[in-house]
DNA sequence: CGATAATTTGATGTGGCTCAACCTACGTGG
DNA sequence: CCACGTAGGTTGAGCCACATCAAATTATCG
C-alpha cells in the first residue's frame, strides 16, 4: 500500500511482487509533517531515507541572503532523498510546501537490497537518475527560456509527473504552491511570475486560481515552453496521451 | 592505470584492491575520439558506458533553434556517462570539447558487478549522484546568480575538479574552451562572457589567455560568486587547501 | 601567407527587476 | 458577527543587466 505509486508509469513491471513485498517491508510507520516544515538541512548526516505518501515537498539551495533556489518538487510516489542513501549527508536542503505524509526507510535496510536483490537496487538507482534528469531540464529551463517559457515548462512538468501518479486528468490539478515558490523554482520575481500568469491566461492556454491550475490548451502550452517529456522516462502510453 | 584517476580525492579508500583490479578489467581497449565530435544523440539506445581518460567533454540539451545549453563538462576521471546503465538512453547530447581518449565499459559488465560486489556497486552509484549534486549547483547559478558571478562559480568548480584529479595547482590550469563555450555553460551570449571575463581581469580575481586560466585571487573569486565545494563531496584534505 | 575562428569593443534595445501601493481572501479574537 | 491582521495576489513607474547587431582586431592553422 505505501509503495503503490512508486515510479509508477516507469518500468514498474522490473518490479516482481517479491521485490515489491520487500519495499513494503522496509518502511517504517508512517508519520506525518506540518506544511512549510524543514526536514533536512544541508550537510547534516542522514541515515535514513523519505518516501512521499501524501502532499508536496521540495529540494533547494539557497544564497547568501537566504534567498532560495528551488531545484526540485517532489510529489507522492518520489522517493525524496533517496541519493542520501550513497551519498551520506546532502548538499541542499529539503522541506515541505505543503502538510505531508512520509515513510522512512533506514540505510541499513537498503544494504541488504544491495546485497540481495541486485535488479531493484538498479531500480532504485534509476529512481535516483530520473531526478537527475529532470536537473538537467531544469537548467535548460532556466539557462535557455524567458519568463513565460519557464512558467509553461514547469507547468508541464508538474501536471506530467502528477499525471503518471493519477493526481491529473489531463486538463486540470492542484497545485497548493504560492507564486513567490514559483518562483523560487523558475529563477524570477514574484511579481513577474504574477504578470507572465497574467500572459497565460489572456493568452488562453493556462489558468492558475488558488491552487487550482486549469491547462486549457496544454499543446499550444508545451510547444510555446518547448516542453518535450522524454527526460521524464515516462512508459509510452503515459507519455503520448 | 585506465581508472587511476577515477574518483579521486572521493571516497577512493572504499574501493578494495580487487575492486579496482576488477574496474581495470572491465574494460575495453583505450580508443581515441577527434575535438568537437558528437559521441551519444539524445534518445538512442545505449548498451556502453564511456570512461574519460583525458581530454574535455561535455553534455547539452539544445533547443528548437539548435542553441546549446551546457548541464556538464567532463575532465579525466569522470564516468561521463554510466547514468546510461540505469537509464538505457539519454535524454542529451554528448560531444567531445577537445581531442579525447576514452575508455568504454560495456553494460552486461556492468551487471557482473552489480551482482557481486554491492559495495562497488554503491560506489559507482555515487560517482552517478556526484553528478546530479553538480547539476543542482548549477541550476543554482543560472538560477540566482549574475554574469560576473556565474562566470566566478564556473572557474572555481572547474578549478576544484581538475585539481582533485592533478591538473590544477590551485593557482592555474588549462581550460581549452571558447568563450562561446563558457556562455553556453553559463546562460550568456558569448559577447557578455568577454565582457564579464574583462571585468574579473579588472578586478585581479582571473585571466584567461587562450586555454590558460590564471587565478589571481581565488578566495576572493569564491566569495564573490558564493562557490562552496562541499556540493562536490571531495576529501576534507583536498577541499581545504 | 591567406583563410577562418576567436576575441574585443561600441551603440542601442528590452525583458525582467525594484520599489511601492493597493486589493482580496481568509482566519482569529473581541 | 464584525474588525482587524496577515499572507497572497495584482498593478504601475522607472531602471538596469544583459541581449542584439555590427564591425574591427587578433589568434590559429593548413
Amino acid at each position: 500500500m505505501t509503495f503503490d505509486k512508486f515510479l509508477l508509469g516507469r518500468r514498474r513491471d522490473q518490479l516482481t511482487h517479491n521485490d515489491l513485498l520487500a519495499l513494503e517491508q522496509l518502511a517504517l510507520p508512517i508519520s506525518d509533517l506540518p506544511a512549510r516544515h524543514m526536514l533536512i538541512r544541508e550537510g547534516e548526516p542522514v541515515s535514513v531515507s523519505t518516501y512521499l505518501v501524501e502532499g508536496l515537498m521540495c529540494r533547494y539551495k539557497d544564497d547568501r541572503e537566504g534567498q532560495r533556489q528551488l531545484v526540485a518538487v517532489h510529489m507522492p510516489g518520489d522517493f525524496v532523498d533517496l541519493h542520501a542513501y550513497p551519498l551520506k549527508r546532502l548538499d541542499h536542503d529539503i522541506a515541505t510546501i505543503t502538510a505531508c505524509r512520509i515513510a522512512q526507510v533506514p540505510h541499513v535496510r537498503l544494504d541488504g537490497i544491495m546485497a540481495d536483490r541486485p535488479g531493484m537496487s538498479k531500480l532504485l538507482w534509476f529512481s535516483t537518475l530520473l531526478d537527475a534528469a529532470m536537473h538537467r531540464e531544469w537548467i535548460f529551463r532556466l539557462g535557455r527560456l524567458d519568463a513565460v517559457q519557464r512558467l509553461g515548462h514547469f507547468f508541464c512538468e508538474v501536471e506530467a509527473k502528477l499525471r503518471a501518479v493519477g493526481l491529473s486528468d489531463g486538463k486540470a490539478f492542484q497545485l497548493p504552491m504560492t507564486q513567490a515558490d514559483i518562483a523560487e523554482a523558475c529563477g524570477l520575481t514574484p511579481v513577474h511570475v504574477n504578470r507572465m500568469l497574467k500572459e497565460l491566461r489572456e493568452r488562453k492556454m493556462l489558468v492558475m486560481r488558488g491552487s487550482l491550475v486549469s491547462m486549457l490548451d496544454r499543446s499550444a502550452l508545451s510547444r510555446l515552453s518547448e516542453f518535450d517529456p522524454v527526460y521524464l522516462f515516462l512508459d509510452a502510453s503515459i507519455a503520448e496521451h
